[in-house]
RNA sequence: GUGAGUGUAGCUCAAGGGUAGAGUGUCGGUCUGUGGAACCGAAUGUUGGGGGUUCAAAUCCCCUCACUCACCCCA
């Protein structure tokens, strides 16, 4: 019988992992509650149209990397890729913009992409993000970024970078890629057989390329950010004074085109320096035609993800919870018995407690209650049990005292 | 999709043609009243899988699979 692992590019979370999960998922919560967020939970498969016309038909996402499936009535569904989408046609379908105030939701929870792993790369991964419906203002969008990197920041992610761009609108958009695949046709044959490809489908990508003859070809091309309407570069300008007003660091890049094509004006990305080649960690921005082009009203929206795995690569370890953690070790059958009556009662009492059952040694106890990192041993033996007493050992500084059973109550609420 | 590297005990790794090992962890004992110890003992491997060369393969060759990393793309 072959083994069975887990399928490539997923992984098990386990202790001690698991602690830096919750504890981050915890942040979050905490956090984002206090933008009056609210979680919202939505299907892990979608119908993938919902996707192709959400993310762009042209993305790699959409042509290169989804999980696309057919259901057994033949309907052609699709792990999630990213939530945005899913968001959105959640608020359309409810008319949450009806229901809820403030139209603002968070989101933790996994996305799939046919990717080929590496580190902080994988098929299953994690984000965590949020979405705001209905402000177009500057100030929302300098809000969102802040969230992003204050977030970062309380949870003691380091060496992080905020690069901001705008990626136009409807209204300047459309002008821009005509001059923009004008001029690149003019240099065609001189890019890679990929950029070649995207100056007639999706010329904006080109600035992603990484070849170095393209990089310097389009060093020459025409930015977006130059030619934005009145709109969109006053937008701009207010989201820039507005990140400034709130004290933030950022680096302008005129190249920075986000890998999913709703984006419209505001568009950013956080890197850390940490992480090896796969350095973005956040990114999110502007998405004024989503909502309108998935079959709602004509909503205004914005949000980002975030990769947890990418985050917890560069994150410290959480600072230990400080619950104190209890043994009880027990000597003879008596009082192994008077022992399990006494750790079910504390269980009760909402105490984290761990009795040994396999061992009658008391040396051995003592020696699982260490393994355990209890804070305090109570021990039971025949002399506690003959006088109604409990010894209670201090695992840390291995000071041990002797207390009256009907003591124990109080004891407890002074010390865990 | 492209390229490179690595697969040996639960974990970290030796052995580079001649009986598969160490450290660590696990379990038991010394040891039914006090410590992370020490000592003794045990279990765990078709050396990722398949094929080939050879008297003999963990070791050399081929295929395959898995993992890791990089490119691409992205979180």
């Amino acid at each position: 019988m072959n083994k069975l692992n887990a399928p490539k590019g997923t992984k098990d979370i386990y202790s001690p992992e698991i602690e830096k999960w919750q504890y981050f998922e915890d942040r979050i919560r905490k956090y984002f509650t206090l933008f009056n967020y609210k979680e919202i939970r939505t299907p892990i498969f979608e119908r993938s149209e919902l996707f192709s016309r959400g993310i762009g038909n042209e993305t790699e996402v959409v042509q290169k990397e989804m999980y696309t499936f057919e259901d057994k009535a033949g309907r052609s569904m699709t792990l999630r890729p990213e939530n945005t989408a899913s968001v959105v046609r959640s608020l359309i379908e409810h008319n949450l913009m009806n229901e809820l105030f403030p139209h603002r939701f968070y989101y933790i929870g996994p996305m799939f992409r046919y990717d080929k792993p590496q580190k902080g790369r994988y098929r299953q991964f994690h984000q965590f993000g949020v979405e705001v419906f209905g402000d177009n203002s500057p100030y929302v969008d300098a809000e969102v970024i802040f969230s992003a990197l204050d977030f970062l920041h309380t949870i003691n992610v380091t060496d992080m970078k905020l690069y901001i761009n705008s990626v136009g609108c409807s209204d300047c958009r459309p002008g821009y890629l005509e001059k923009l695949t004008i001029e690149a046709k003019k240099n065609k044959e001189h890019f890679c057989t990929d950029c070649q490809r995207k100056i007639d489908t999706n010329p904006l990508r080109i600035f992603d390329c990484k070849v170095e003859s393209c990089i310097s070809l389009a060093d020459n091309l025409p930015n977006i950010t130059d030619h934005l309407c009145e709109d969109c570069s006053s937008h701009y300008k207010e989201v820039k004074n507005n990140l400034q007003l709130l004290g933030m660091d950022f680096t302008e890049n005129k190249k920075l085109v986000r890998g999913l094509d709703y984006y419209t004006k505001t568009a950013f990305e956080i890197t850390s320096s940490k992480l090896g080649a796969q350095n973005a960690i956040l990114g999110g921005g502007r998405y004024n035609n989503l909502v309108k082009e998935l079959g709602g009203q004509d909503l205004p929206g914005i949000g980002f993800s975030g990769g947890i795995e990418r985050i917890l690569l560069n994150m410290d370890t959480p600072p230990s919870d400080n619950t104190k953690k209890l043994f009880i070790a027990y000597q003879g059958d008596d009082a192994m018995a008077e022992a399990f009556k006494l750790s079910n009662q504390l269980r009760k009492k909402g105490y984290i407690i761990y009795q040994d059952y396999s061992s009658k040694k008391f040396g051995k106890q003592l020696q699982k209650g260490i393994k355990l990192g209890a804070d305090f041993t109570l021990i039971l033996a025949e002399d506690e049990i003959a006088n109604n007493e409990i010894s209670i050992k201090n695992m840390q500084t291995r000071e041990q005292i002797k207390i009256g059973r009907e003591d124990l109550d109080k004891w407890l609420k002074k010390n865990c």
